[in-house]
DNA sequence: TAGATTGTTAATCGATTAACAATC
DNA sequence: TAGATTGTTAATCGATTAACAATC
């Protein structure tokens, strides 16, 4: 059982990985690793040792096998199917950026309750009304949801989602989503709210 | 010194407080709160402990009153000014985005390297080219920057609005920024990499 | 070999949870 | 008063840091 911060320090040192391949890079020790990732080369050594550790002693990771190493454990090698639900001005950005990220991501449907919407929309994605939703999901196969609908549809957006068979929802509006399946992961991503807990942050030290 | 875990969750609690205020409420118990928030109500009194607390037994809190404890403590009440450089289509969605949230944050200017991209972007903030970040956050006194920018450029715009004068920074590229100016913090927000964690956490779970 | 760097154990640190006396 | 709910102290839990023997 890896701790969750450790699985998050993994999933970004698997990306820097991807670019120093992409670099023409074949080795790093943990502290190249730490710096780059700005956490303590100890932590890096820590974290990969969850994995079962595969360094080597006086020279570091190889960094094709470390990348495997990570990708395998958290299956980043099979493409991911998502769908964004809510087309506002975030919602139809994600639309097209999500695919483009370089990442096993893909988005495949979008849905909104407007109906002019989904006829306006511009994109090589199929949209959808959001009744359709469980069907799509379905039908698709698709995994994750991205949610980027008001406050007032979430709760309700993810529930059908999750009927629909979803496994993980990003949902971007900021309130707390009840799940009852289990099995189920939501994480929030809430922009004003990082704002409001910088400008915190930076009042905090004011002191 | 209040930890980051709690500041964090005062600002949620802040917003759950907004909300209920205009909906009508007038108290609520650390339960009811914790409820909203997916956490415990031990965990909503100690938090609010750390500001001096100022609930009533057998009552529970004062909406408006513990509002303005959390508003006054953090800096809440006054106006903030941020702008957003890189005006890709999360950034350009942001540009309009970040003043309606009904937060307390204002986004006065927008900047891309891309003069084209400037001519064209229909907004009404006013736009500038990427080389003025400097004298107009300083014009400005614009104390956030977003950074939506590639990754190959985020360092650099960072330093030029720290330079600048801002004390805070919301980055979208996912590299680690460094950062030489103490008492300026930066927050990364990393869209792709939340697809990653979710990922992950749903293959860890299969096993 | 000597220098570098890993993997792991133990020690520290900090936050969350639990419990309860105090209070409205 | 009796019921409800706070604020705080103490106990638990978990993650990070430090240190070092093992290894290439």
């Amino acid at each position: 059982m890896i701790p969750q911060p450790a699985i998050n320090r993994l999933c970004n040192l698997f990306q820097l990985l991807v670019e120093m391949e992409h670099a023409g890079k074949f080795t790093a020790s943990s502290s190249e690793l730490g710096e780059n990732l700005g956490i303590g080369a100890h932590n890096v050594r820590k974290d990969i040792s969850y994995l079962g550790g595969m360094g080597t002693s006086g020279t570091g990771y190889d960094i094709t096998k470390l990348k495997a190493l990570i990708g395998d454990r958290f299956g980043f090698k099979d493409q991911k199917r998502a769908c964004v639900v809510g087309l506002g001005r975030i919602g139809s950005a994600l639309l097209q950026h999500a695919q483009i990220a370089g990442s096993e991501f893909f988005v495949v449907a979008g849905f909104d309750t407007n109906i002019n919407k989904i006829e306006t929309i511009k994109t090589s994605v199929d949209v959808f009304p959001a009744y359709q939703i469980n069907e799509i999901v379905k039908k698709m196969k698709i995994e994750i949801g991205i949610v980027t609908v008001p406050v007032s549809g979430a709760q309700e957006t993810v529930e059908r989602l999750i009927d629909g068979g979803v496994r993980g929802v990003i949902n971007f509006a900021p309130v707390h989503i009840k799940v009852n399946k289990s099995g189920v992961i939501i994480k929030n991503i809430d922009i004003a709210g990082e704002l409001r807990f910088l400008s915190a942050l930076i009042n905090e030290q004011n002191n």
